[in-house]
DNA sequence: ATCGACATGCTATTTTTTTAGCAGAGTGCT
DNA sequence: AGCACTCTGCTAAAAAAATAGCATGTCGAT
């Protein structure tokens, strides 16, 4: 398998990575909006640049504006970020992640919801069997 | 509330700041042996200082060397993390998210695992009330 | 007490990142 | 057509990050 060469992202490149993913696609402007402490626009579209230069982002044209998007689709970003926190903050167990985010997430989860998280378990334990 | 200046990290900074959350406390020379591709020992320690001058570690002596641990404590910068993934990969839902890790580690979580996961849920569904 | 193995402090340099600004092109409205 | 607006392309520059190297200090064993 010839990977292609995807260097590390710098900060300002996380962090419109990170934007870009949870609106799945997004223009210069769409970006800039959403930062916290944003750079000029002219700032924003060259990083954008760069990002797509080192494979991360395509574009593809929408009218007179590029929209770009995640070369690597979001459900392999995920995993790979789930595993990552997984590894930093719960000595590489899902489980501690999965208790700990139940419990922060507390009066927060609806009873819908934790019935909802209840089937899974239980059906994932049905499979597991 | 008088913000403590703790300004973004960078690429290598947040490289090191993960690798020291996940050991609670390392080293100059336990950071670099865990760096996927480490630059000289000197480079690190450079790093590390930086992070010590930002605010994100302190050190304390332990013999003739120095060891480092996080400011913010592992549990509060775990869900700050959290609450980050959250956002960009699970549409600020943690339900999604644990549906997603319960799912993803099909066959990794155990059953008593899933047990321990239900017990979690229905407290949690008792004090919700 | 001296030596070797390691540590740190610091500084200087290189490299990467981040940023802004200007010129030109496309769109759409009047 | 002409104008206002919004894009992009590109370039140059400032700022931040990453790295290496040397001087120095400490610990422990011989």
């Amino acid at each position: 398998m010839p990977r292609p060469r995807k260097p590390k992202l710098s900060r300002r490149e996380s962090e419109m990575m990170d934007i870009i993913y949870a609106i799945s696609r997004a223009t210069a402007a769409d970006v800039r909006e959403r930062m916290a402490d944003p750079p000029s626009y002219s700032a924003v579209r060259a990083t954008l640049r760069i990002l797509e230069e080192k494979g991360h982002l395509s574009h593809e044209q929408d009218g007179p504006r590029y929209v770009y998007r995640p070369t690597v689709p979001r459900e392999a970003a995920q995993k790979s970020a789930v595993r990552h926190l997984i590894d930093t903050f719960f000595e590489g167990s899902a489980h501690h992640a999965v208790a700990a985010l139940i419990d922060m997430e507390d009066g927060q989860l609806s009873h819908d919801e934790l019935d909802r998280l209840s089937d899974m378990i239980n059906r994932a334990k049905q499979e597991g069997r």
